[in-house]
DNA sequence: TATTGTTATACTCTATAACTATA
DNA sequence: TATAGTTATAGAGTATAACAATA
């Protein structure tokens, strides 16, 4: 456990790299929204896969997931075929076109980042992406922390988080604040 | 400059960053929206300021910072005050409810990250925050690019760039895509 | 009855443009 | 004329809830 202003420091950075994100987002082309992109990211390294991982690995309810994802059907950079296992899943697969998107998306963020970190050498961008990994799967799921307060205090329970997760859960977050009305 | 698979993974990094991000703001009570929380910590982190200062270390549009700044002003968490040397301008302070307020916040957040990053030394935070500061640093000021594009980014950007601060406005970014009617 | 995915609704954040008041 | 800040409008992302089909 380290001092206070280490983690509160973590936390303006998570939160000011929400700039940075915004940046690399203004790269892309305007028919093909921060969303849609993600999801061809994640189809195109990971391969085919279902809505539910779809949806993990992107750390945003189902329900968001749907949008975008149909979104880029609508725009033929996917298909959505049967899962022979289970017919109430839906593969998704990356189709040609969506190939090509993805790659010139690519090049365009990188060049941008390759511009403005031209001075990071090798191990030193290795460094960053090994940590900011640790970082992700140290935070786990992200998704809906679970304890869902029904009105008073209520929190104990939980026990939800990431079944799913990059890897296991770790504890519930802070209950969503029981609507305290000072202020 | 590095192959491009180390760039594409630093752009998915901070993509997915987001997640954690909308984890943290979860932490936060109603009356207090991420763009609120994110303007007092700033306020109280680095004291009194301008709009115009605000916004840049916000890295978002000064219309939606005089947005935020008002919201936080109605709750009586911020005053805005005439600038004696230009009346055009108004400083803000953070007041004593903010400032409570902030505090309270930070716990929540503190207490979120703490349990997730128990496993990480000091060092290895302080490598953290230091490697975070150095990419918004080189990252510059990501707002609105403008429609030219100065070249190269600045030279003497590596460096450490300490905390918090978004530093000086950098280069502008990539031209905004010049409406590419592809894909 | 539980789960996978979809759709409808509402809220927050952000950018653009138009406008005011100072400089 | 240029700049600091405000307000109105529009677009994108996400969460919740209700619903459909399948297990």
């Amino acid at each position: 456990m380290a001092a206070q202003s280490r983690y509160v420091e973590v936390a303006q950075h998570i939160t000011a790299l929400g700039a940075v994100k915004r940046a690399l987002t203004r790269t892309l082309p305007a028919e093909c929204p921060s969303g849609s992109a993600h999801v061809l990211s994640l189809l195109n390294a990971h391969g085919e896969m279902r809505m539910s991982r779809l949806s993990e690995l992107l750390g945003i309810d189902t329900s968001v997931t749907s949008r975008h994802v149909a979104h880029a059907a609508q725009r033929g950079w996917l298909e959505r075929l049967p899962d022979p296992a289970d017919g109430r899943s839906r593969l998704l697969r990356l189709t040609p076109a969506g190939r090509d998107l993805i790659d010139s998306l690519g090049d365009r963020a990188v060049a941008m980042i390759a511009r403005k970190l031209a001075d990071w050498s090798d191990a030193e961008l290795d460094a960053l992406t090994t940590m900011l990994g640790r970082l992700r799967a140290d935070f786990g799921d992200c998704r809906i922390p679970g304890p869902r307060d029904d009105g008073p205090p209520a929190p104990g329970s939980s026990g939800t988080a990431g079944s799913t997760g990059a890897h296991e859960a770790a504890g519930p977050l802070l209950p969503r604040t029981p609507t305290p009305s000072h202020a």
